[in-house]
DNA sequence: CGGAAGATTTGATCTATATCAAAAACTACC
DNA sequence: GGTAGTTTTTGATATAGATCAAATCTTCCG
């Protein structure tokens, strides 16, 4: 039973009991392991996933490197935000950082209890404004000038997991090499 | 009327007449000339604009400085979106970089709208959709690498407001100095 | 229409960070 | 538990773009 994803809901509406049993009836439970694909960029994103458990990296390639776009964590839905919007492909892939747990809804299921339950259009209005706050932050931090200022940033606004990525990553993410943060890092 | 309005909506959603009269009812036709102040960083956001014609800018100031946060133009809401959805302070000051009509609505009339009418939650979920897309090309934008590459996508991605932006406000909003974005339109 | 304020361009340095290269420190798996 | 592979650190240079300064070019209002 998902009762990590419920808890998550009710954050937002009340969970009625009709709710509460299409989402069990239709969420699956599924594990990856650490460095473990989730989605390749060259499929159509056609499931969300929900993370209980670990922390994955979305990511894209730029000249054979891996740029990572966000990370999420514990509480916090995934996907390929366009592709599996949109039913389109897009460029990210999204990978486990560590070994994860989640549960997994399709798309078509999605419309289906958007279509069933208008409480459901209320939730992901809602909990867009949250991961909107989010991408707002993310352009802020973008805006730092000095790679310091941009890490500084990045470790206040990830506080929790900051120290669970590995500095190549964080480096890509920031925008700035590797060797550049480490450096960073070094002085103090 | 608010017909420009409505077309908008239905875009996403079909508008029953109820749901017409209440947006008639509870809509304000407002104009700005260019240069004139929309909405002040010191106030909470209570109003969400509509632009029917114009074009706006969302900044704030950094060192006594004005950057560039966001440009809005024709068909797209307007507002100082963290202020406006937690009903807090933020940032964001709005202008008009041209003469500019509005059609305006206050926050508790558009909770109003989203209680009694589950069509306006769907709607709002759809169209944060494209807002989603805008803000994920702007992180895109962001993260090239060289002033040139962001000004080549800058150009692209507003191919039809670029030119209507003063290259001051363009640099601050790409991160580089308008001395820099200068020289890269100089050679050509 | 003319002149002042603002916007853009041009020029001459300076500096933070990229790049290239290699050593050192981890990690993980057979 | 040792070794191959990966990740991080350290070092030496190169360079894009910032900064500072001043000259033009626009705009707009009295």
């Amino acid at each position: 039973m998902p009762e990590a994803l419920f808890r998550h809901f009710e954050k937002y509406i009340r969970l009625s009991a009709a709710l509460r049993a299409e989402l069990t009836a239709r969420i699956l439970f599924r594990s990856f392991k650490k460095g473990e694909l989730i989605h390749h960029a060259s499929y159509i994103c056609t499931h969300s996933y929900f993370i209980q458990r670990g922390l994955v990296r979305v990511y894209f390639l730029k000249d054979e490197k891996e740029i990572s776009e966000y990370f999420s964590c514990e509480e916090e839905w995934v996907n390929s935000p366009k592709s599996f919007i949109q039913q389109q492909q897009d460029i990210y892939f999204i990978d486990a950082l560590e070994d994860t747990d989640t549960w997994v809804l399709e798309v078509h299921d999605l419309v289906y209890l958007f279509d069933h339950f208008p409480e459901m259009e209320r939730y992901a209005r809602l909990s867009m404004g949250t991961v909107f706050g989010h991408y707002m932050e993310r352009i802020t931090s973008m805006r730092f000038t000095t790679a310091r200022e941009k890490y500084v940033h990045f470790c206040r606004t990830y506080e929790d997991i900051y120290h669970r990525i590995p500095l190549g990553m964080i480096a890509s993410y920031l925008g700035i090499t590797q060797e550049t943060l480490s450096r960073i890092r070094a002085e103090r």
